[in-house]
DNA sequence: CGTTACATGTAACGTTTGTTACATGGCACC
DNA sequence: GGTGCCATGTAACAAACGTTACATGTAACG
């Protein structure tokens, strides 16, 4: 890719950030990336390719830095790790970007519905897939991809990050509570919470 | 207010919960409504005090009818009666296009935030209080309202009824174990899992 | 030096935006 | 029957929208 088109590329990502996509539009854009409307077109061809290389982009990074991250982690609850990742300063308004577009796409998919590449089914299963053998239910992995998507959307909300973790951790406890009351698991499992 | 105004409010409620308020314009809803852009502004003043009006008359109307539902039902656990009626035929659009107000609001304030009389902090403190004495804590609250959010938002996207229904009595029933498992409650008191 | 390719500036296109000016309709009241 | 008031239609406004036409720059290559 062309270095001008990159540097575009990347102001544009900040400004999304910033700003939220549902009242984008072309020339306050290109002003604070400083350039022009012109250029955008030029480089993106349009309003819509910016876009969808724009979400592409930020895609990419999301899945890179999170391996990168939950390879290395061991200590910690994977459900607390992926907590932790989506809510520090480097990918919190990434993700808050992909819940904006996640519901617009809701609303109406016409519009929206083409740059939806994190399918909310894919979620699930990945979840269920690293729950220990007697939770491996379609039930207790929508719970868990709710817990989080609930809090984060509360910490979007409130900013409070103090009490929407604490929550997180709340359900993590209940949840091992549970666990030694019902059907016992086998030690040692890894499982997301 | 007068007939002719409620008529053209009604049916712009209508289509906000058909199209969502994102890309709101006057002409077209002006033209589903059966009128004209003109009488929008004759009868309402501006675009944004119709808004205004509509979200207020949303917002008022939910209320009562939730009301109305939870005084009647007494045989399931309060969180159920609430899921119940907001995934309602009657009631989810409405409540999808409040999470849509919601989300844009978080993103950006200046535009959207003055609509937002659901403040996040007033549900969890309405849930904190009908929670069990030993569990009434904030970050039990939260959880509850993160669990609830978290699964209309998968309704939305997914429009998976069962599996966010059953997700959430998986909640109910993981939150019984762990008290049975934990501090004890005392037996008849109301709560809202 | 001339040519060619890419990058950029200026200005405009045609639409759509929210809003307004002005005229006209119908209906009630004196 | 005239006088106002509320409702409505037609048309326009200025601004912003995404996009395009056209001209100009700059740098590389033969």
């Amino acid at each position: 890719m062309a270095p001008r088109k990159q540097e575009i590329l990347e102001a544009t990502i900040a400004y999304l950030l910033k700003h939220g996509l549902a009242d984008l539009s072309l020339r306050p854009l290109a002003a604070a990336a400083g350039t022009s409307a012109r250029l955008l077109i030029y480089h993106f061809g349009s309003r819509e390719q910016l876009l969808a290389e724009v979400l592409d982009a930020l895609h990419s990074r999301l899945r890179e830095s999170f391996a990168e991250v939950s390879a290395r982690e061991e200590h910690e609850p994977p459900l607390r790790t992926f907590w932790n990742w989506a809510t520090s300063r480097r990918n919190f308004r990434s993700l808050r970007l992909l819940y904006e577009l996640q519901i617009l796409a809701a609303q109406n998919p016409d519009t929206y519905g083409r740059y939806l590449t994190r399918n909310s089914r894919d979620w699930v299963e990945l979840v269920r897939a690293a729950l220990p053998p007697a939770e491996r239910t379609d039930a207790m992995a929508t719970l868990f991809v709710a817990v989080f998507d609930g809090l984060f959307l509360e910490l979007m909300s409130t900013g409070d990050r103090k009490r929407t973790t604490a929550a997180l951790d709340e359900f993590i406890r209940v949840v091992r509570r549970a666990r030694s009351s019902g059907t016992r698991a086998k030690r040692g499992d890894r499982d997301v919470s």
